[in-house]
DNA sequence: CGAGCGATTGAACCAGGTCAAACGGGGTGG
DNA sequence: CCACCCCGTTTGACCTGGTTCAATCGCTCG
């Protein structure tokens, strides 16, 4: 909460948010997709979630005081204060907990089934909200989506490779510099839920 | 909330404890494991979540008055009904917050690694809280720790029947009736972090 | 231009999935 | 009381999807 840490603002693809042990708030994300990792002992990184347009990161100082997670954007992010100063802190705190689950079930569901599918239940969470039929989208490194898949970056590259042959993923304006890549996705043909 | 369905008190293990869009409160599990489900447009049950003693069941129903899962206990349970009347909502509600984050997060751990690993550490969820050397348990059903792990109930199995050689679990009474499993555990064999 | 980094692709291998058979004990009906 | 069935578990044999190892590519930056 102090204004040391005040993170409203913008982050751009790969850049940290906060990490383990900082004191600060709790943020609403109100554009692009967030990763969670614990840090362990030996300062090993363990991916411990996603989270999306709406969600609450953070929530854990709000008790603690401090972040149980480092926090790091997997798409250019666009982060507000949580829980607005004014308005009834029951109500959001509710409604947090009540989307917590229902984003803890969908990030599950991300390692079941077979490689293509998990990919493409993937892509389809960081799709932004606004549902047009195509949509161009940056797609984080490869090896956040190995992570959060518990797949490996091979696997993921074929599975990308795959959804490219079949017409649903189009290589935008090829990889740039980076590596990273920015696809132009038809929507329409990924069965996605999109809750809530 | 309503008298009509006060889930206090206990569940027998496979027992339900809510469906989806039934009308309710809120519970804290006292003691045991509760599986969470979503139940898709064709009926079919896909797992979506685990809680143990400390959590909370059915937060979501706070805020949209129905539940979004179905419950069922994995083992024995005791639930008490959640926030306790006389306390402070904020400070119980930012605590369950806080904590879903966390369980999120272990319960993701169930589905990365390797097989035995993961059978190894979703037991150390289900243990009872009583931290001393040896521990007696009823096991949940392996369809039900293959659910959770996304492994298949041979693979857990094989992974038990592995743990039992290494002499970490000692099986009780050998499996009783339905097959159902009663465990010593060697719960110091176990690399758990038992956290909060 | 060369170094560096992420992504891609190929080939061999293996952990876990799949299929199938058998087991153990409780419940049921004769 | 016993024969039979049911259901969850166990174990074996085989198969395959994904990992592993390794080589190459594309692009940026110094």
């Amino acid at each position: 909460m102090g204004p040391e840490s005040d993170p409203s603002g913008t982050y751009r693809r790969g850049s940290r948010i906060h990490n383990v042990g900082e004191s600060g708030g709790a943020w609403r994300i109100a554009e692009g997709a967030v990763r969670f990792d614990t840090v362990d002992a030996d300062g090993r990184l363990e991916f411990a979630g996603l989270a999306t347009a709406g969600d609450i990161v953070g929530g854990e100082a709000l008790i603690y005081g401090r972040y149980s997670f480092r926090a790091t954007a997997l798409t250019p992010c666009r982060m507000v204060a949580w829980p607005p100063g004014h308005a009834d802190d029951r109500g959001s705190l509710a409604h947090a907990l009540a989307r917590a689950e229902e984003r803890s079930a969908r990030t599950l569901a991300l390692r079941g089934g077979q490689a293509a599918e998990r990919v493409k239940r993937l892509i389809g969470m960081l799709l932004p909200t606004t549902r047009s039929t195509v949509v161009t989208t940056e797609l984080p490194p490869l090896k956040d989506m190995a992570d959060i898949t518990s797949l490996t970056i091979e696997t993921v590259s074929r599975s990308l490779s795959a959804l490219q042959r079949q017409g649903i993923l189009r290589p935008e304006s090829q990889r740039r510099g980076n590596g990273s890549k920015v696809c132009q996705i038809n929507a329409a043909a990924l069965p996605i839920l999109a809750a809530s």
